[in-house]
DNA sequence: CCTGATTGTTGCGATATGTGGAATAGTGAA
DNA sequence: TTCACTATTCCACATATCGCAACAATCAGG
């Protein structure tokens, strides 16, 4: 028998101070009653009943033992409460991991209405622009823009495509001229995204036409934000999702081009640790967060 | 496999980060453990574990949940600890119970030179003139003036002879004459103790003879100082222990009556609750006790 | 004083539970 | 790709656990 259940069993006994009405309240039967009670004071080398068949009183040991115990028996059920409870309920905390793209723009947002409809869930939130590995990170959920899979432990889920296109700002496209063709492209500075995989390619689509084009090799950058400014001073040209430079074009210190040309879609994406079933509050918070991004704020 | 265990298994698990390194350091094989964490897990209805073969790591809740009862297991250990050390050393509670007349005289300085000798051990003293049921007075030990046995699920203990001697006071003596012999009794007033076994029978022995006579037909009392008193004040002869009549006798407000006839022996005697083993602060209690008793203030 | 009812304990047979060793699948490093 | 290591699963076996029934001890009531 276990040593919890034991003391929960002395507890019982203590309480009533009669073995067949702790067997009662506890669904067991006397003798395991009488059994459990051995098991626990041989192991506690100590006596912690005073037993005669007509009447039960605790020893001074098991006084003590009983009122030391006693709380810590309720800190255990309170915590598997609570526990259980997190888990159902759209509680308890979430560690976020995001780029810091995103991190800067929607994920306030997105966490302050979230917050507000369940209160009860924490956030923590780490931004990484390099993908991590979500199981040694100590992450709940990792969003990422990117093609889907990477290994096959992760789970993901597609949440929406991250439109892109191709800017460049126009004091650059006066000095080096406005590329017409993909193939203009080559004689041009493309600042790339630095990725250990190496240099990045982009693969433009115009109808069935296919173009391939090798960026990053001048310039290139890990970040966005980073990427998108070099483009704004007038370094070059570059392939940037939408809500990044939505706001320079609107300013008009950015520009589209070869609109006609598009890139490979990425998807934004949420990675989720192996979980064998997801905990309620990240399947609520996927939910929130996929509606927020196509309805509320599409990128 | 017992909860408390589970979660020491889950503890060690989280700990180290690693099954095998668990089991090792817990005695177990790994496929124990991992049984351990599968049953842990369903019951909580909650993931703890985020298992790749290459790594563990602890998903939000499985951190919260080692955070909360980490302290509770230390608390089982300590409390296991504790009432071990409690039970082997001297120290802990000690709940005694004795007479009034006892516990205003002797009482004090035995506890007092006692604590000293052992300050890890606390006592609780209640008074009662009345012979208790130990076990339901939740007593440890329980001193009284008697003849031994009582039931037969008692422990006692003989401790010395309490020496008793009939006494009146000289002003009672000089108004109704002093008896000189166990007869003349019988035209006093003699104070009995109030039990409810019945008038007090005084069996008077001088040599081989022997008389009895029944006291406390007119007056009686269930308390030794307040039947002393009342002999002082000279409303008869009473019988009683000397440790009680020492002063006034001393003082000559009382004087012995018929010193040549003993009453029959009284032990100072100690009871126990049925344990099966006495705890060791008990026994040495007991020593200290007798030693004192016979010793340092014999009676 | 005796009897009946209740309580805690023990013996025993059936069941279930847990155990360790070997085999398996998955993963990271060389 | 191979190799070493990890967590898991499978399976046979031993162990313990359980409930029922019988037993001993005690108290209440006649």
């Amino acid at each position: 028998m276990g040593d919890l259940e034991s003391i929960k069993v002395f507890l019982a006994v203590a309480e009533q101070r009669s073995f067949v009405a702790a067997a009662r309240t506890l669904g067991m039967t006397p003798p395991s009653v009488t059994r459990s009670l051995n098991a626990l004071e041989e192991k506690l080398g100590v006596q912690l009943l005073l037993r005669t068949t007509r009447q039960v009183s605790l020893t001074s040991a098991g006084a003590a033992y009983a009122a030391r115990v006693a709380p810590l028996v309720q800190g255990f059920d309170d915590a598997t409460e609570d526990i259980r409870d997190g888990q159902s309920q759209t509680a308890g905390l979430i560690r976020i991991n995001a780029p810091m793209s995103m991190g800067e723009r929607v994920l306030p947002d997105v966490i302050a209405q979230f917050r507000t409809l369940h209160p009860r869930v924490s956030v923590a939130l780490t931004l990484t622009d390099r993908m991590i590995d979500i199981v040694s990170e100590n992450t709940d959920l990792a969003i990422r823009i990117s093609e889907p899979p990477k290994d096959k432990l992760t789970i993901w889920r597609k949440i929406c495509r991250v439109p892109r296109l191709l800017v460049a700002s126009p004091r650059y496209l006066d000095a080096h001229g406005t590329p017409e063709t993909p193939e203009d492209l080559t004689r041009h500075t493309c600042i790339g995204y630095d990725s250990d995989a190496g240099p990045e390619v982009w693969d433009l689509a115009n109808g069935a036409s296919r173009r391939r084009i090798t960026a990053g090799a001048v310039l290139s950058s890990n970040n966005g934000d980073l990427t998108a400014r070099l483009a704004i001073n007038g370094e070059g040209i570059t392939l940037l999702p939408r809500f990044i430079t939505a706001d320079a074009l609107q300013a008009g210190t950015l520009r589209p081009v070869l609109p006609d040309w598009t890139p490979p879609e990425l998807w934004l994406t949420l990675y989720y640790p192996p979980y064998d079933r997801l905990p309620t509050r990240l399947a609520t918070f996927s939910d929130f967060f996929e509606t927020y991004v196509t309805e509320t704020r599409p990128m």
